[in-house]
DNA sequence: GCCGTTTTCGGCCCGACTGTTTTCAGTCG
């Protein structure tokens, strides 16, 4: 079983949390925190350079401690320290600290206290009203606790594109107050992150009081958690959490870089800005040599500007080195939507009578929104719940779109199917008449438990098929409904390059498939992908932009992008 | 535990709000 890169952050994460329960120093707690961020981050496995005799040590916030710490992970799968934590602290409780309101000092107290170890604990001295009986703790903290514990069960992370409509009407009713200049929404929506936490609004007012007024008062909110004179935290109807921030037109750009995000990208600035002798908090940028004096913060551009930076997209926004390219001036020029020139996964009618709309129909629709290509993707015969094409079907469809392609001619149509990769490796359709498409898109729909090593394999092998083009939604996840398929995605995506085959970013929300931190992996080792709407209806085309936020935060350019060429370009790297 | 144009020790980002207290610790983002 190979240790992941995701496995090590996920001990040092849970020793992170053991050593905070145990009040440890604060500052070796984090050391824990950021190691672990930066391998979940790390574009490549950290097996790999340790295979290659690379120095561990020479990654950020890894010294010769945790590098050392990693090899014996990658040996044995587990750690000394982490097994002697867990039997000196009940891991359970690292859960409780999950509970809005409870950090590792009030846990602490309460086990020293109560004896609370686990959330069932938790729950049962809440519920006898034991809890504020503590002291430090009183009824209101044990009521948050009661509460914490039944949000724990429902709470989880929306899909950006659902709360898109929430936040259009919050962000209009904000707008339409006397007192406010702007409204924008800035946290992981900014940052267009697959999914959002809560909502993070920053409203420029001279008057902060009467805009948190006028929000709490804002039809869909149930519940004010929190209410100051600057800032106010709410839930909505939908069960949605947003953080309302009022500042004055001087601060707005500090506080759209602060309230942006991420945490780990707002550190590493303050850091920079101490270099200086600068300090940047959420209202500008100050001189600590100069009595404190303001020297920026109007605009992001200023804020940056101090730091001796250029602007950085909140995409980008992540501590995952853009602020060394930055000072550098390697930023990516990152893809756009307008870049792309065409489809490469679309369904029609033809495959599935839930597919709502037909061969014209989608070419039409690809036409208006002023593509120059339009792959058809239908699935194959294995998907019997999507009714299939069989290789009669099939054939009757390019020949269809022969004749729609006489007819059409500002849109490209191009011959090609979503064909299953089987249990064993081997394609849906004969080769005969896979060798007849322009390209072949290829999924795995079944068998999605195999084991690691099966799966992998079973993947590989279907490469090997000369027929095989692009790997379509490569992980299988569905996000909050399903995780990733077991696999070794390095192995595939480096046989990819080996075998000019690519893999895709499949732009459905709900899949985001492969996702930034992989598409970054991909742009590493020079595998270029396909961003694909997977379209079942004419306004599928237009998730396209899903896609391409996520490859924009996997810092891929024009070029990484298979949809960016003109189809004689692609035919040329199809063909290669 | 990491890190270094203040470099092998002594720092390590910053402020608002709540709930408990009477001046502030804990938590959160």
């Amino acid at each position: 079983m190979p240790i992941h890169n995701a496995d090590i952050a996920r001990i040092f994460e849970e020793i992170a949390d053991l050593l905070d329960l145990k009040g440890e120093n604060r500052f070796r707690i984090r050391a824990y925190r950021n190691a672990a961020r930066t391998l979940a981050q790390l574009s490549r496995p950290v097996s790999d350079m340790v295979e290659e005799g690379e120095n561990l040590a020479d990654l950020p916030d890894i010294g010769d401690d945790l590098a050392e710490k990693i090899t014996v992970i990658l040996d044995t799968g587990t750690l000394p320290l982490l097994e002697d934590l867990e039997d000196e602290i009940n891991p359970a409780m690292a859960d409780l600290m999950d509970i809005p309101g409870l950090g590792p000092k009030r846990v602490r107290m309460l086990h020293e206290t109560l004896g609370v170890s686990t959330l069932d604990d938790l729950k049962a001295e809440a519920e006898a009203g034991k809890i504020r009986t503590v002291e430090g703790f009183g009824e209101k903290i044990e009521q948050n606790i009661l509460d914490g514990i039944v949000e724990a069960g429902e709470a989880k992370r929306w899909l950006r594109s659902r709360a898109e409509p929430v936040v259009t009407s919050l962000v209009d009713y904000l707008s339409g107050h006397d007192d406010v200049e702007r409204v924008e929404v800035a946290g992981s929506y900014r940052r267009r992150r697959e999914t959002v936490g809560d909502l993070d609004i920053l409203a420029m007012s001279n008057d902060g009081g009467a805009v948190v007024e006028h929000f709490v008062a804002y039809e869909d909110v149930v519940d004010v958690a929190s209410k100051g004179d600057t800032q106010s935290t709410v839930r909505l109807r939908s069960g949605l959490q947003v953080d309302l921030r009022v500042v004055p037109h001087e601060s707005y750009g500090a506080a759209l870089v602060y309230f942006t995000g991420s945490k780990a990208h707002n550190v590493a600035l303050r850091k920079r800005a101490v270099e200086r002798t600068l300090k940047v908090n959420e209202y500008g940028v100050f001189d600590t040599n100069n009595e404190q004096k303001r020297i920026a913060g109007e605009t992001e551009e200023s804020v940056y500007e101090t730091l001796d930076l250029p602007y950085i997209v909140p995409e980008l926004r992540e501590d995952r080195g853009e602020i060394i390219a930055a000072e550098k001036g390697t930023l990516p020029r990152l893809i756009t939507g307008e870049a792309l020139r065409g489809n490469l996964h679309t369904h029609t009618t033809d495959s599935d009578g839930r597919h709502r709309h037909s061969l014209r129909e989608m070419a039409e629709a690809a036409r208006d929104r002023g593509m120059e290509y339009l792959a058809i993707t239908d699935h194959s015969p294995a998907v019997a719940v999507a009714q299939g094409l069989s290789e009669d079907d099939l054939r009757r469809q390019m020949d269809a779109i022969d004749a729609l392609n006489d007819e059409l001619d500002d849109l490209h149509l191009l011959k090609s199917i979503e064909v299953d990769i089987m249990k064993d490796g081997t394609l849906d359709l004969p080769d005969d008449v896979l060798d007849d498409l322009d390209f072949c898109v290829c999924a795995v729909h079944t068998s999605l438990n195999l084991s690691e090593e099966k799966q992998t394999a079973r993947i590989l092998r279907a490469m090997d098929n000369p027929n095989f083009t692009i790997l379509a939604h490569p992980t299988g996840r569905r996000i909050n409904e399903r995780g990733p398929m077991a696999l070794n995605l390095d192995r595939i995506m480096e046989a990819a390059v080996e075998r000019g085959c690519y893999l895709e970013v499949n732009a459905q929300p709900e899949r985001l498939d492969i996702d930034d931190v992989l598409c970054r992996r991909a742009k590493d080792i020079g595998l270029m992908v396909a961003i694909s709407a997977d379209a079942h209806s004419r306004d599928d085309l237009d998730l396209l932009t899903y896609g391409v936020d996520q490859a924009r935060r996997g810092w891929l350019e024009p070029d990484d992008v298979l949809n960016t060429k003109t189809w004689p370009e692609l035919a040329r790297l199809f063909a290669s």
